[in-house]
DNA sequence: GTCTATATAGAGATAGAC
DNA sequence: GTCTATCTCTATATAGAC
């Protein structure tokens, strides 16, 4: 594969990880995707032989960059509590698009649910990355291996209906109320060491 | 409109929802339900002049259905607190449920949402039900208004979020667990007031 | 590697017989 | 009120020219 396809390949990702986001896989076409990168149908087909191959990539690309973020997350914040607070504030910058779209990860894995797709699995690796990454910093924080993991399933719990709520009433003041909440609860945790 | 349409038209919507909650709105087809009910898709027409009608329907029955319940828990419980258990513990009830499809009110939202689909304000109300009732029980609870509303809203996305991880995770102690905090957190309110 | 043209399947929706 | 037959549109996917 030459660098011109690896480029429309990778325009291609791009295109269909927004429209994915915005629109729902399902409700997403060919043609939607299409017509946003500005090339043919047909040509398209020469990069993804099905949609579906197109969904693993658009995971396999988030998976990557949740990666990185995760990565990066602990090399700006110098303790487990910072590096959690990374996560928090996450929720509060992406307020807008959450508010419009929910969160990409939870709509995703919720939607390939329902359809019962091959690649839902694929699709919760994203929230395992979240899941494993929060475990260890409460682990850092000091927690047995039981607390650690119940910390960060709630955490993450909390972040997915702040998520699904903001969505549905638009109240932007709802958000911001439970970003605070989770600060206070992170601040209690180390309390409870 | 006989006996017999209003019996087939009852028996549709039926079919419907239960459809639309195990496999999604837009993923569930006439033939699906058509065949559900076993009538001919011809005849179907009859009774529903479009899809977004028969979602409508769907929409509306489990308005009033909610409204039911909302009623019943009040008669059940005596005071505010165990009303409001009422609806803390219903997620424990349908945990195997919520497990294989999450919760029936969020994935509705959410799917109708990133369709922006004509009804999601309609479907959006479903949710509104909830929180209301939930502000109601706090406030007889001795809450002020905005606590009220603040704690509804803080019950309702903990349930939402505990239905989105426990559908992606399948994990069965996750949503005990979580139920078990929940009730914590009530009592705790109780204190508060 | 990109295009146009086309095949095929499924969806929602209608017409008209019974 | 229910059926069969059919229409139309859109979706995924393919063939083959350039």
């Amino acid at each position: 594969m030459g660098p011109k396809a690896q480029q429309a390949r990778e325009r291609i990702v791009e295109a269909a990880d927004a429209l994915f986001y915005t629109q729902g896989f399902e409700n997403t076409s060919f043609a939607d995707i299409a017509d946003a990168v500005q090339i043919s149908r047909g040509n398209f087909y020469y990069h993804f032989k099905t949609k579906d191959d197109i969904l693993d990539a658009v995971i396999d690309k988030r998976l990557a960059k949740t990666g990185d973020m995760l990565q990066t997350w602990e090399t700006q914040g110098n303790t487990p509590v910072e590096n959690i607070r990374c996560f928090i504030h996450m929720i509060y910058d992406n307020q807008s698009n959450i508010q419009r779209y929910g969160c990409p990860v939870g709509t995703l894995c919720t939607e390939l649910a329902k359809l019962n797709h091959a690649s839902k699995q694929e699709a919760n690796k994203l929230f395992a990355l979240f899941r494993h990454w929060l475990t260890g910093q409460f682990t850092l924080l000091g927690k047995d291996e039981a607390q650690a993991e119940a910390l960060a399933m709630h955490l993450l719990a909390r972040s997915q209906g702040i998520a699904t709520l903001s969505n549905a009433f638009q109240d932007k003041a709802f958000i911001q109320q439970e970003v605070k909440q989770l600060d206070d609860w992170l601040a209690e945790q180390i309390q409870h060491t």
